[in-house]
DNA sequence: CGCGCACGAGATAGCTCGTGCGCGGTGCGCTATT
């Protein structure tokens, strides 16, 4: 266990006052900043004094700072976990500029076991204090020793919300990220993100299993951005391109599939404008083209799918356009806030036919079936029988029962939950005592479905923004359990003056009650209307309640509030 | 999950309707070629 270090001769002793003005001192020494933005010292003095920390903050507030600071403070190195390679080496060399030193670097997949070993001996060694990588790297045994080794202090997962995100199907080894930080000494955790409604904060809580978290939430309201949506019967692509004429540059412009980047992209070159389609599936000298072109001002609009945003930072992105509607609200904002930056203002305007949500429905994924995982949670018990190590290497139980390595995580993840295996880094092991397999599987397939059921309440509440009366700003951070008491006065709906005051009415269930339903169980109040109340219930997801039946029949019980 | 297209059938000359099928997002790391 590393020991903090003694006070660099502060006076003020070890109370939470030293640890502070050591943070202030540091990030003004360190880092040349003078002035902390609200929210920023907290959390770095948090982190310092050793508490698991979760911050929500928009990008270009500061967010590096949050773990710079602490790092610096602490006696160990730091992992910072981190989506994107491309992201990773943008921070490293953002950090050497700004320190003038070696102390940061990265290793992915493509590093040369040589430069690996020299990596991790100079960790060991003290010589490095910041180490980003993917998750993906955490499932390696080999590192996962040497970080072991290294005594790494601070664990921080940037942009957090992927874990929520992307971890059930697409990459799963932000699942196991918990479990990484025990096997490494379970260093103090980080969890950084911009966006993250609370179910999610939640998830990202328990999955990185953080312990009595500071959480700190600032600033979602964007009041530069103008909010709208435009209903449309047939094909808005027409409508689009007039739109984007009467903008100015440079704008971004996100589409639901690939093909339809192309196709709008073509749109708008014909009339006239400097764009460019952008998507996974181009090759890696075309994104970095249409990406370089964009940040050195020489577009007027990218077309992209959601595979354009991460790390783009520009100031001056003047809207953000969706000709399709996304999948969440969560995804919704993240590329809405790509806008405007700068602070001057910028729209964001949806075109929303209800039918494409179809496609979300789709990119939901199946529910695994009860069979399937049954025979895995049957491989792993018949494994375990013996004495000594026991259990099976994923590799084998991958060939025995005929799945992608992929495709097991994701069952295994639901079969650790349902209380029947237990994960390591490489073998699984069947829990002593726990449900036998076709128990396992029920229980497994119960949590998948409860999944599945959460992810159609927030595609229920990105429909209902799109079609809500009331102010969309109002609606939006309600969303992200913010309560912006007036409507904003300048978007669609305040425009059309179909926006009403709030109900400010005297009566039970105000916004944040915490309550209870009988059969959706515990929940939050996030929104109160005049006639209707929409709870985040911690199992069900959002619901909507009619407040007279509510109040008739009893429906909710109040349990105390936030 | 639902759209759009291809195709065949049926009724009759270039149409309509029903059915079936393909398609759809995000990145890591790995392997096999250049």
């Amino acid at each position: 266990m590393p020991t903090r270090t003694s006070g660099d001769g502060s006076a003020s002793g070890d109370g939470s006052g030293g640890v502070r003005d050591r943070c202030e001192r540091a990030a003004r020494r360190l880092l040349g900043l003078d002035e902390l933005r609200p929210g920023q010292l907290d959390a770095m003095t948090s982190l310092a004094e050793g508490r698991d920390t979760l911050v929500v903050m928009p990008t270009g507030s500061g967010k590096s700072a949050v773990y710079q600071v602490p790092a610096l403070v602490l006696p160990g190195p730091t992992l910072i976990v981190s989506p994107l390679i491309a992201l990773q080496r943008d921070q490293v060399e953002a950090l050497r500029r700004q320190r003038h030193d070696e102390k940061a670097t990265s290793v992915d997949a493509s590093t040369p076991a040589g430069r690996r070993a020299a990596t991790f001996e100079a960790l060991r060694a003290g010589e490095t204090e910041f180490l980003f990588c993917a998750p993906e790297q955490l499932a390696r045994p080999d590192v996962v020793r040497e970080l072991a080794e290294a005594g790494i202090s601070l664990m921080v997962v940037d942009e957090a919300h992927c874990v929520s995100a992307w971890g059930h199907d697409f990459r799963p080894d932000y699942l196991r990220l918990g479990a990484a930080a025990e096997a490494i000494g379970r260093p103090v955790i980080a969890a950084l993100t911009a966006t993250a409604a609370p179910p999610v904060r939640e998830e990202i809580v328990e999955r990185l299993g953080m312990r009595d978290p500071l959480q700190i939430v600032r600033g979602f309201d964007r009041p530069n951005i103008t909010l709208s949506v435009r209903r449309e019967l047939s094909d808005p692509a027409d409508a689009l391109v007039a739109a984007v004429l009467e903008q100015p540059s440079p704008g971004i412009v996100y589409t639901a599939t690939r093909r339809r980047t192309t196709e709008l992209a073509g749109r708008l070159a014909e009339a006239g404008l400097r764009a460019e389609a952008y998507h996974a599936g181009l090759r890696r000298a075309e994104r970095d083209a249409a990406h370089g072109r964009f940040m050195a001002g020489e577009l007027d609009v990218v077309v992209a799918t959601s595979a354009f945003g991460m790390g783009i930072d520009k100031p001056d992105v003047r809207y953000v356009f969706h000709s399709e509607i996304p999948g969440s609200l969560d995804a919704y904002y993240q590329e809405i806030g790509r806008a405007g930056r700068d602070g001057d203002p910028a729209e964001a305007l949806l075109f929303y036919r209800p039918e494409d949500l179809a496609l979300q429905r789709f990119f939901t994924g199946a529910l695994p079936d009860a069979e399937t995982l049954e025979q895995v949670a049957r491989a792993v018990a018949d494994a375990g029988g013996g004495k000594g190590k026991g259990g099976v290497e994923r590799k084998v139980l991958c060939e025995r029962v005929g799945l992608s390595a992929r495709r097991l995580t994701t069952l295994l993840d639901l079969l650790q939950r349902s209380g029947a295996v237990c994960l390591e880094a490489r073998r699984v092991t069947p829990v002593a005592g726990g449900p036998g397999p076709a128990e396992a599987a029920a229980r497994a397939r119960e949590l998948a479905e409860r999944h599945r059921e959460i992810e159609r309440t927030r595609h229920e509440m990105m429909r209902r923004y799109a079609e809500t009366l009331d102010c969309r700003r109002r609606f939006l951070l309600a969303y992200f359990g913010e309560d912006l008491g007036e409507p904003c006065g300048h978007c669609d709906t305040c425009r059309a003056g179909t926006a009403r005051e709030p109900a400010r009415g005297e009566g039970p269930f105000p916004v944040h009650a915490q309550v209870e339903h009988a059969t959706w169980g515990p929940g939050e109040v996030i929104r109160r209307d005049e006639d209707r109340l929409t709870v985040l219930f911690e199992e069900a997801g959002y619901r909507e309640l009619l407040l007279e039946t509510v109040v008739d029949q009893r429906i909710l019980r109040e349990t105390g509030s936030r």
